[in-house]
DNA sequence: TTATATGCATAATTCACTTATGTATTAATC
DNA sequence: GATTAATACATAAGTGAATTATGCATATAA
């Protein structure tokens, strides 16, 4: 696991790519695809997710759909056009912090 | 300038390996040189920046040293053996997480 | 002489997160 | 058949590292 120190600022984009990448998905699938694609590394909490979903659904990033699985209720999210184009600045913005990183700490990536 | 969300969690790392790499500086030159290493993008606060710095002494992982250049004062920090291993440890720990990302990401680093 | 740069410091505030708690269904295990 | 683990959502309280604001003081440039 890594230092959840280290994650902040991440969720938001972590979130949006996944659903730009998948498609339609819940909370608990996406919770389940991170820690694959991280190979167990990050393990998203639900205080963290749910606030955080609902943050860019009010935000326009997001829209859901409410299905009911039988007797459970699942809500899938969908990545809008304003959140598609966020993701792309975002996923940019990333890399060049790691470039500026890499040459702060004099380390070699990749 | 980055967004300073993804720095949080990267400003003990990068006072600490400034340090290891540079001998004794003190806390405004410091700021100097982590906006040259990083072309302007990582300008440090002082708001952040002394609190940091203090932590870090309180920890063991720095130790102090006041000097009066003319009439005004100097703190000059030099990391300590217990720094200097602490260090090591997270510029590692900086790089899993950059793969980590990178595969949640999906992005090419490098 | 007035703004900018140098140099340190702390207090109030913000905000994304963790931790804790709550509710409920479904599947696996014993 | 009962209990545990996994699935699935949600919110509230608390934490802690940062931002923002403020304060003090010296040195340099315009």
């Amino acid at each position: 696991m890594h230092s959840p120190e280290l994650l902040k600022g991440t969720l938001q984009t972590i979130l949006l790519k996944v659903l730009k990448d998948n498609g339609k998905m819940y909370g608990y699938e996406i919770t389940q695809r991170v820690k694959e694609l991280s190979l167990g590394r990050i393990l998203l909490t639900e205080g963290a997710l749910y606030p955080a979903l609902h943050k860019l659904e009010a935000d326009g990033l997001l829209q859901t759909e409410t299905v009911l699985m039988g007797k459970r209720v699942r809500k899938y999210y969908t990545i809008t056009v304003t959140g598609k184009s966020l993701v792309k600045e975002r996923v940019l913005e990333f890399r060049e912090f790691i470039k500026t990183m890499s040459a702060v700490l004099q380390v070699q990536i990749a």
